[in-house]
DNA sequence: ATACCGATGCTCT
DNA sequence: GAGCATCGGTATA
């Protein structure tokens, strides 16, 4: 069952946290995968250097964040499809990367999709998971409250951790924001701090 | 364990 | 035509 609209109206930084613990389902025809959400990553708007929509940016591309919170934006980086959760209200760009999963369910789909040995790496990484649970450019648009790409009610984190957002070394003052979030000793994270 | 490097595709200038 | 919110391989320790 997906969670209803409602639960996205947060602040980012709180449906940042929020969100860890909470089942993300992909269904697609060669069957479901989802995996508990262990790491996110807020990007706060115009306000954020780090983020696509710094400075009300709109084009083509960062369009669906101003559409309000629960929307999927995704996004195409190199290779991969990485995924987002629009946040904020309409009007306002912001959105939460999500970073990491733990495989709950569909495994069997996730190891034919990803090719590798080792469960931790199906969706230890924000491309790998998109990968593993088939998620891709065409699911821009959609929104996290139905079917077939949806977030459900998952567990309860004992406890959250903190600490600066990876891979935008080139945004100064942004860099060092406590934007990333993920779930203490979580095996499925993609990084140590 | 960390470090570097090339692949590869889409968006925006 | 440049620039990336990445990944997996190879190299070294």
């Amino acid at each position: 069952m997906p969670l209803p609209a409602d639960f996205f109206k947060k602040d980012t930084l709180e449906l940042a946290r929020a969100l860890l613990g909470c089942l993300l389902v992909k269904e697609t025809e060669e069957g479901t995968a989802a995996g508990f959400i262990v790491e996110t990553e807020a990007y706060m708007g115009a306000s954020d250097r780090a983020a696509h929509s710094y400075g009300n940016r709109r084009t083509k591309r960062t369009e669906i964040m101003y559409h309000g919170p629960g929307h999927v934006y995704t996004y195409q980086m190199h290779t991969h499809c990485l995924v987002n959760v629009v946040s904020g209200r309409e009007g306002t760009p912001e959105a939460i990367l999500i970073r990491a999963l733990e495989p709950f369910m569909g495994t069997e789909l996730m190891f034919a999709r990803r090719k590798v040995k080792e469960a931790k790496q199906l969706t230890n990484g924000p491309g790998k998971l998109a990968k593993a649970l088939g998620i891709t450019m065409e699911d821009y648009g959609r929104v996290f409250y139905e079917r077939p790409l949806f977030i459900a009610e998952g567990y309860e984190p004992e406890q959250i951790e903190t600490g600066p957002r990876i891979g935008i070394d080139n945004t100064d003052e942004a860099k060092h924001y406590p934007y990333r979030f993920w779930i203490k000793e979580n095996r499925y994270v993609s990084r140590r701090a």
